[in-house]
DNA sequence: TTGTAGGCGTTATCAA
DNA sequence: TTGATAACGCCTACAA
C-alpha cells in the first residue's frame, strides 16, 4: 500500500469536496485482480482471453465505483486521441455547418470527436491552427480552407498527419479531397440560362487560387462554349471575398461601367448573388424583369428571398460524411494514394432567372 | 543507457519513414542540459529563473530540431487539456454558428481549443456526449441544449466539471448561464405590433421546458397585458420543434380551426415564422396585406425573404463570447456562485408587419 | 540557476 | 488465463 487510503470505501461519490477520480487500479484492488486484467476486460481486448467470471466481477466493480476511463492517459499510451480536427474559414459561412454536421455525425458513429477551428480567412491563422491540432491532439485533420497551393497540406505531409481536403482540392491532388462537382453544376446552370434566352452574360467570379472558384469559372466557360458563347473581358468581374457586401460592390461597378446592363449576372455563389440583387435594385433595375441573377450553393432561405434564387445545390452533408469516411480510411491505410471524390450537385431553377424576349 | 540509440543524430527530420518525434529529452541532450531545464525554458516558467545564455541555446536547439510539444503528455501531467466542449442540438440551426464563432474566437485568444458535438435533439445523445467530453478530454463544457430541468447540468455538478449554459438557463440557475433577454425583446416586439394597430393576435409558441420558449411567451403576455390585451386560448398554438415545417403545420391548423384569420401571427422564432408565411400563402392569404407575421432571432437572410421579416436580433456572437468568458472564469474560480448574464436584443422592424385599419 | 526523481493513468509486452 | 513491469512525454516539488 502506498499511503493512507481512508477517504474512499463507500460506493457513492462522496458529496464532500473533490470525489477523487476512480482509476483502473482502484477497480483492480476492489476486485482482487491485477490492473492489466481490468484494462483488458474494460477494453474487451480480444487477445487476452479473460474468464467470464472475472470479467463479470470487474465490470460490476467498475460500475459500482463509477469508473470513467481517462481518455488522456489512454491517448498518451496508445498514441491516438480518437479526435479529429476540422479547419474552416468561418463557421458562419453557411456552406460549413452542413458539412460539419455530416463530418461530426459520421465520426461519432466511429467513436471519434471533432474539434473545429475558424481561421477568419487568415492564412497565418490556418497554419497556426493546424500546428495546434497536429501537436498530438488530433489523429487527423479535415481541411476546409484548402487553396491550390496550400502550405498546410505540405506541412501535413512533412509531419505525417493524415489530412483530407473538403470542398476544395489542391492543384496536383497532394492529398485526398472530397469536392462538389462544380464543373457539372455550372454546366447545367449555363444550359438553363441559355435555354431561357440569355446571350449577354456577365459573371462575378472569385480569385482563381481556390479550386471551387476556378472550376466554376472554367465550367461556366465550357458550358457557354458548347453554345458558341463566351464571356467578354468587360463582362467578367472578380470579388476578393465571397460575401453579400462584395457582391454588391462588384455588381455596382459592373452596372456603372457600361450603360446597358447585361441580361443576366451569374455569381460565384449565393451570397454574392444576393449582393448583386441588392445592387441592381439600388440602381432601379427589377429582378428578374430587367435582369436575371443566378447563384451557387443553395444556402438556407435563398428559396424564400425576393425573388427566389436560381442556384445549384451541393450536397453538403454528404460531402461532409464522405470526407470523414475518407479520413478514417487514411488512418487505417496512411500510404494509400490520394483520392478525389466528386459529389454531384443539383440545379434549382427559381424565379430569379427569367425568360428573355417573350 | 537503456538501448542502442543509433537512429537519431542528424538534425533534419530524416526523409525516410517515420521521422521519430523529437521530445524534450532530445533537446536536453543536444543542448547539454537537463530535461527539466528545457521544460522550464520552453514554458517560460516564471519560478525557475534560467540564465539567458542557456535559455537561448535551448530555444535555438528546439527550433533546429523542430520540436513540437506533446499536448497529450502535458495534459496527463497537468490535468488540463486546454480544450473545452460545446454541445448543441444541431449546428445547422442558424442560431448556433454565430455563438460558436464567438466562443471559439474568445477561447483561441486564451489558448484553448473547441470541440463541438451535435445531439440532434436527442436527450440520450446529450448525456452521452457530455460523458465523452467529461472523460478528461475537456476542461469545461458550454451547453447549448439546456432544458429547465437538465440531467446534464446535474451530472456536471456531480463530476465537478465546470459548465456554463448558453442561450438558455435552468429553472433555478443551477449553473451559470448567458442568455438573450427574451422578455425585453418580446416586450419591444409586442409594443410594435400593438402600435401597428393589431389587436387580434395569434401565437405559435414552443414547449415550455425551454427557458427561451418560456421567457418569450411570458414576455409576450406581459407585453400584451400592459396594453390591456391577452392571447385567448384558441389563438395559442405550440410546435414541438422550432423549424419551418413545424411552423407550416401549426399555422395551417391555426387557419383551419377558425374561419377568420387573426390579424397577426407571432411566431416563437424565424424558422417557424417562415413556415407560417408559407402556410398563409398556401391558403391564399397575402402577407402582410391580409395577415402580418413576426419572428425572433433575425437569422441570416430573413431581411431578404418575401416579405422581409419583422423580428428580434439577438447578439449571438456576443452571447458566445460572454459564455466563453464565463467558463474561463469558472475554471479559475470553480466555487463561485452561478451568474446569469442577459444580453440585450434589438428589434428589427420590416415589411412582414403591416399597419392595420388604414 | 540547475539537476534529481517520481508520477499522471493507461496499455503493451513479456513471463508465468 | 492472469500477473508483473515498463514506458508513453511531460511537469514539478525538492534538493543542490
Amino acid at each position: 500500500m502506498t499511503g493512507s487510503d481512508e477517504r474512499n470505501g463507500t460506493v457513492a461519490p462522496a458529496p464532500g469536496r473533490k470525489a477523487r477520480r476512480v482509476k483502473i487500479a482502484d477497480i483492480a484492488s476492489a476486485a482482487g485482480v491485477h490492473p492489466s486484467t481490468v484494462s483488458r476486460v474494460l477494453r474487451a481486448d480480444p487477445r487476452g482471453r479473460i474468464s467470464e467470471s472475472v470479467a463479470e466481477r470487474v465490470r460490476e466493480m467498475a460500475k459500482t465505483l463509477g469508473y470513467r476511463p481517462d481518455a488522456v492517459a489512454a491517448s498518451l499510451r496508445t498514441g491516438s486521441t480518437q479526435t479529429i480536427g476540422v479547419i474552416v474559414h468561418d463557421i458562419e459561412d453557411p456552406v460549413y455547418p452542413p458539412i460539419l454536421r455530416g463530418i461530426e455525425q459520421r465520426l461519432l458513429e466511429r467513436g471519434f470527436m471533432t474539434v473545429v477551428g475558424n481561421t477568419g480567412y487568415d492564412p497565418h491563422a490556418e497554419a497556426e491552427m493546424f500546428e495546434q491540432m497536429a501537436n498530438r491532439m488530433v489523429d487527423g485533420v479535415i481541411l476546409g480552407t484548402t487553396r491550390l497551393q496550400d502550405p498546410v497540406v505540405q506541412r501535413a505531409q512533412e509531419l505525417g498527419v493524415p489530412l483530407v481536403s473538403v470542398l476544395r482540392s489542391t492543384e496536383h491532388l497532394e492529398c485526398s479531397a472530397v469536392v462538389n462537382d462544380c464543373a457539372s453544376g455550372m454546366r447545367e446552370l449555363v444550359d438553363a440560362v441559355v435555354a431561357h434566352g440569355h446571350r449577354d452574360i456577365a459573371v462575378i467570379a472569385a480569385p482563381q487560387d481556390l479550386s471551387t472558384a476556378r472550376d466554376r469559372l472554367s465550367g461556366l466557360r465550357a458550358g457557354l462554349a458548347a453554345h458558341g458563347l463566351e464571356v467578354p473581358e468587360e463582362r467578367l468581374f472578380t470579388v476578393e471575398r465571397m460575401d453579400v457586401e462584395a457582391g454588391r460592390r462588384a455588381a455596382s461597378t459592373l452596372l456603372e461601367r457600361r450603360p446597358d446592363p447585361p441580361q443576366v449576372i451569374m455569381a460565384v455563389n449565393d451570397l454574392v448573388a444576393i449582393g448583386a440583387i441588392q445592387a441592381c435594385r439600388a440602381r432601379g433595375l427589377r429582378v428578374p424583369d430587367d435582369i436575371s441573377i443566378t447563384g451557387y450553393n443553395d444556402i438556407p432561405l435563398v428559396d424564400m428571398i425576393d425573388p427566389p434564387l436560381t442556384t445549384v445545390a451541393m450536397n453538403l452533408s454528404e460531402i461532409g460524411m464522405r470526407s470523414a469516411d475518407c479520413l478514417l480510411d487514411r488512418l487505417s491505410a496512411p500510404e494509400a494514394e490520394p483520392q478525389l471524390t466528386r459529389v454531384r450537385p443539383e440545379l434549382r431553377l427559381r424565379e430569379s432567372l427569367a425568360t428573355i424576349g417573350r
